[in-house]
Parts: C-alpha cells; sequence; structure tokens
DNA sequence: GGCTATTTTAAACGCGTGTTTGAACTGAAT
DNA sequence: ATTCAGTTCAAACACGCGTTTAAAATAGCC
C-alpha cells in the first residue's frame, strides 16, 4: 500500500476519534508506519491532509446521495419525510464496503467538522459539494410544502445537529447502552432509530409565534 | 472586581467561542488584564478554571431546573412533552439576567464539553448535578409513558445532541438567518424553535423493528 | 512602623506541536 | 554503470503551550 494510503487510513480513524486538533501528525505518521515529514511531502501540510481525508468520503458518498435525493424529486407520488431521511442510509452505509467502519467513521468525521477548527470544514464542505444540499432542501420542500425557508433552515440545521452530534459521540453511547440494555447494536441500529426522530422534529407542527 | 472573577468572566466567553482546548491560558489572562500565572494560583490547573467556568452556571441553574421539572412530575394533570421541554425555557432565560449573554454562552459552553476534552466535562456534570438528569427523564416517562427506557435513552441523546450541537454553532447559524431573513433572532428565538423541534422528535411513532 | 500572609509579577522551564532541511536511499531509463 | 526524479529519513527549527519559580508588591493586623 502506498505512503499516501497508509497516512489517509491512519489519520481518518484518529481524526474520527479524538478530533482534528486532538490528533498529532507523529500520532499519525506513528500509527501508519511512515515517517514523519511524508505527511508534509505528500499532503502539503496538516490542513490538507484534513480536506483528503474528508474528500476521500465525501466523493464516493455526494454522487450517491445526488441520485437517491433526486430520485425522490422526481418521483410520482409525493414523499413523506420520513422517505426523505430514508433515503441517506443505503448511501451512508455503503460506505462500510469502501472502507472498514466507513460509515461510522465517516458521520464522527462530519461531527468533528463542525465543532473543530472554526467552521472551515462546514465552510469547505459547502461549497465543494453544494448539490447534496440544494438537493436536499429541494426534496423536504417537497414532501412538506407548508414549512416555510426559514423554518425549514432552522430545522435541517436541528437534524444536522442530532446527527452529527450523535455520530460523534455514538461509540460512547453504544457502549453505555450495551451495558444498560445488553441487546447487540451497531451504527445502523442506531440510525434506524435516529431517522424516526429527525423525521418527527422535521415535520412537527409550525408553533405560532 | 476580584482576580479570580476577571478570569472567570474572560474565560467562558472564550471557552464558549472557541472551545477548552482552542483557547489558551494567555489569551484568557491577557483578556482579563491579569498576569499569566494567576490562573494557576487561583485554580491550580486549567482544568480545574474549566470545572470551575462551568460550577458558576451549573449552580445556579440546576436548582431551578430540578424545581421546575419536579413541579411537572406533581402537577395534577398528565404534562405534554412539550410542557417537559418547555421547563428548561424559564431557568435557561434567566441566566441572561445572571450574566450578560449569560443563555447563549452556557449553552454553547454546554456543547463545548461534550465534544472536547473526550466526555471528561460529560462526566463532571453528570456526577455533579445528577438530580437534574433524573427529574427529567422522570418527567419524561410520565409525559410519555408507552416510550420504552431504551428507546428513551436513544432520544434524550438525540435531543442533548440537537440542544448542545445548534446552540454551539448558534452564533454563525443566528448570522446566517439574520443574512436571508432579515427579521431579528436572538437566542430566545432559537430555544423557541428548537423546542417543538425536540418534542415532536422524543413524541415519534415507535418504529417496529 | 514593622511584621506577616496574601497576591502579583516577570522570567524561565520542559514539552509537544507543525513544518523545514538536506542528506540518504530507491528504482527505473539512458 | 550512470543518471536522475521520486521518495524516505533523522534531525533540527521556531513557536505556543501549561506550569513553576522566586522575587517584588500589596494589604491586613498588632
Amino acid at each position: 500500500m502506498s505512503t499516501k494510503n497508509k497516512i489517509l487510513d491512519a489519520a481518518d480513524v484518529l481524526f474520527a476519534d479524538k478530533g482534528f486538533n486532538g490528533t498529532s501528525l507523529r500520532e499519525i505518521t506513528s500509527q501508519a508506519n511512515v515517517n514523519l515529514a511524508a505527511v508534509n511531502y505528500h499532503f502539503g501540510s496538516k490542513k490538507e491532509l484534513i480536506k483528503a481525508v474528508m474528500s476521500r468520503y465525501m466523493d464516493e458518498l455526494s454522487p450517491h446521495l445526488e441520485l437517491a435525493l433526486s430520485a425522490i424529486c422526481e418521483a410520482e407520488n409525493k414523499p413523506s419525510l420520513h422517505e426523505v431521511f430514508s433515503a441517506f442510509i443505503e448511501p451512508l452505509l455503503n460506505l462500510n464496503q469502501f472502507k472498514e467502519n466507513g460509515t461510522s467513521t465517516f458521520l464522527q468525521l462530519l461531527g468533528r467538522g463542525y465543532t473543530d477548527s472554526q467552521g472551515f470544514l462546514r465552510w469547505f464542505l459547502t461549497t465543494q459539494y453544494p448539490n447534496v444540499f440544494t438537493n436536499f432542501t429541494k426534496a423536504v420542500k417537497i414532501a412538506y410544502p407548508q414549512l416555510s425557508t426559514e423554518e425549514m433552515f432552522w430545522r435541517l440545521h436541528f437534524t444536522m445537529g442530532t446527527i452529527v452530534f450523535t455520530m460523534s459521540s455514538s461509540e460512547a453511547l453504544i457502549d453505555i447502552a450495551q451495558n444498560d440494555f445488553d441487546n447487540q447494536l451497531d451504527i445502523a441500529g442506531v440510525i434506524e432509530r435516529v431517522i424516526p426522530y429527525v423525521a418527527a422534529g422535521v415535520a412537527a407542527p409550525i408553533a405560532k409565534l
């Protein structure tokens, strides 16, 4: 395996686990069994490495997401919100074939990106992969046309928060849940539990202000 | 004003804004116009300073929260989930009288605590202020008794995620919202919007697995 | 005023960070 | 065999971090 890929593989696990700021290049390179200077040689800087880690997932994921969402938009019968959110499930779970533990690692990374590094990753994602966002809001608009643009703005961000936060602490939560209820549970189980929650949240009756 | 309080005031604004790991003692002490060594003299270490910042809010907040939640539990008529979550509003907003921008600062700090510092703050809060949590789950159990303990565990964590994540990025979101929809909006407005969302999420129909 | 305890101060310490350097090594094309 | 671009390597660099030190300043009490 190439040095570049060894670095990417080590980096995304560590980034997901301890955050971008919380992971040093020395940890990454020693985990990957490569020289410290290799990161700067192959990627230029730590920031570029972060982008590369995220791009590897997004380049795989975003075409499938765009396809699934636009299929929903062009369907004959009006979709439910539950169906809109469910469109994410398959592409996300397919990341596990793309890379071991790909789904949970990616979602954890997403969570890190929103809270670490003062929003630079949020900027990166929304500017580099805008179609995912526009297709998604379009689908929600079809499924729940009464929702004003402003209300939708907030509810989608609440949803983003729910997903992202849940996933960035999912390992700890799964541990707790397994101790307390001792039934098997994995990332797919968490996703299946969170979908009804966010769908109901977005579908909530509109508050009179 | 005492040096200790100058440090606390400077610290909680900076911590809320840039996270615990992202804020250095040098930033804090220069913002507070005190000597660098004052933090270690008065608090012992950075970790203890973080605890002190959180305790200042929690000691003010937790009695009111416990009271409001236990009042709901002992009420004659069964409360709705919306009422349970609304119990948080007044105590939270009263933090603005306790300290300027107290509400949003505290909620941002809470968000930081969950993602920074690998969960040590989560441990601190749940062990130091357990009654808030137990009263809350008790109230939810009354409002929605069909919900299994396991399902409730997950939905409460989803809720925590929604709140915490929203608040830790609330400033940026309010900025965006104000540009796009140009109507006035503040932290109270965000809270009023998020309550229906989380209430509906927790109240979602139980998925058949 | 003189003594004591508390607080403030400037300076330094040790360490970990991201990055850079220049030499050593590798492997294929001439 | 030699050349040369591509890659690896150990070492160092400059910097920021939390913390510690010991002297100076301050305040409170007899």
